[in-house]
DNA sequence: GTCATAGTATGATAAATATCATAATTTTAT
DNA sequence: ATAAAATTATGATATTTATCATACTATGAC
């Protein structure tokens, strides 16, 4: 991991977009002049599970993934966060330790605010703060929902699922590098590796899907969410 | 259900200790003034998915449970809350809809405030702002760990979660009613009724519990604990 | 390049869970 | 009070998924 000193000079910055929208200038620039911008290689860990929550931590670029790890046993992840997304608005108001871990999936690039300047601006200014309020409620919003849509599915559902949503919510192109390997994805899923890497292979079989190592390209897209939608 | 005009009279309302600390009394009227009580039987539906999210749930007295239905299939419970919790604090500041029904498992009384007046005393007061905000951050935290705990649960680590979840944390006795029938048992811990009723009847075989109709006794707390935690 | 290691793949089998069937019991409606 | 409906209960069976075993393949360290 690197340090980058930088200016809030992001083309597109929710934080920023928050500020112009409801905060005075000079705390603007408070905020930007404190914050840090972290470069990580893919694998690198970004948050590790216990550690005291001290920066409000935003996605530049790349792709990280929440996760959980049990004492010995496998993890179960929580999400993956694409850029924009805040990675740790989970506990950030709430907790003071992390009770999960993030790593990157890809190169990715954060930006660190300080904690305390944020909170001292949702206490003085009203406005931004209920906007970090409906961040905060869409980002659980959407695990919470998520995690019920996959439940309900058996493992050629979920599998399916997955595929889609890297297809069509992470990279918006029917062929993609998996930024996962087969046991982060049955860690997401919540089946086991050897059933994941079953299911992709009868997805080739039939036709759905072809599979060169990390790379996917989706073939018939409509039976796949057909799969997806009941299974 | 039954509508109560009322005063900010209650002995404990997390909303008005939030109030006291943070808001001006002309605040606290306005509030108070237009606030609505409702009393639901048991049974009765309090949200509905799908509505308008009009106003700030406050749970006083009773039970309930938020859970999604599902077209035709089973529902899925996502939380039981009890008396103090915020009812739709799930996605009262991200949605306009309720993505999620809520019914009164115990007959239950709830306290109904402006959505229009919480947004503004959140704009004009940041700290009441940050106070809400550490609930949310917190309703959420606790949902969404939860359903990751019991996700790496087998059947009887889930059922017997489920009956301390109810024993230490809604009833505080080792003696209680079982708010909850099989079914919804199952649509809690995502298994099948049949199994969730197998798995009650092996537990008293066992001599864990006690089963007379909806009524349950814990007989062998550390051993239900230990098949929770290992199992 | 070669070795070690991790990841992918597949089959055989075991275990867990769902489904189907049926009956007893409890609750609800009339 | 009685009938109808829902819930609880249990067994038999089918299906799904996990586990175990064993290769094969890719990747990183030296």
């Amino acid at each position: 991991m690197e340090e980058v000193p930088n200016k809030c000079d992001c083309e597109k910055c929710d934080v920023k977009e928050m500020f112009y929208k409801n905060v005075e200038a000079q705390y603007i620039e408070i905020v930007c002049n404190t914050k840090i911008e972290k470069v990580f290689k893919k694998g690198d860990m970004i948050i590790e599970e216990g550690k005291p929550i001290e920066s409000f931590i935003y996605l530049k670029s790349g792709l990280v993934k929440l996760y959980k790890q049990g004492e010995d046993e496998k993890g179960q992840i929580i999400i993956i966060a694409k850029p924009f997304d805040f990675v740790n608005l989970l506990s950030v108001f709430s907790n003071t330790n992390y009770n999960y871990s993030v790593t990157a999936l890809e190169d990715s690039v954060t930006c660190h605010l300080d904690l305390d300047h944020i909170k001292n601006m949702i206490r003085t200014n009203g406005e931004f703060a209920l906007s970090v309020m409906k961040k905060i409620s869409k980002v659980s919003d959407t695990i919470i929902l998520e995690s019920l849509t996959i439940r309900k599915k058996n493992i050629h559902g979920r599998v399916a699922y997955i595929l889609l949503f890297f297809a069509d919510q992470i990279y918006e192109d029917k062929y993609f590098e998996l930024p996962l390997n087969r046991r982060e994805i049955a860690e997401f899923i919540g089946k086991t590796t050897e059933n994941v890497i079953r299911t992709l292979s009868e997805f080739r079989r039939d036709g759905l899907i072809k599979i060169f190592g990390k790379s996917i390209e989706i073939i018939d897209k409509e039976k796949l969410q057909q799969v997806s939608d009941f299974g």
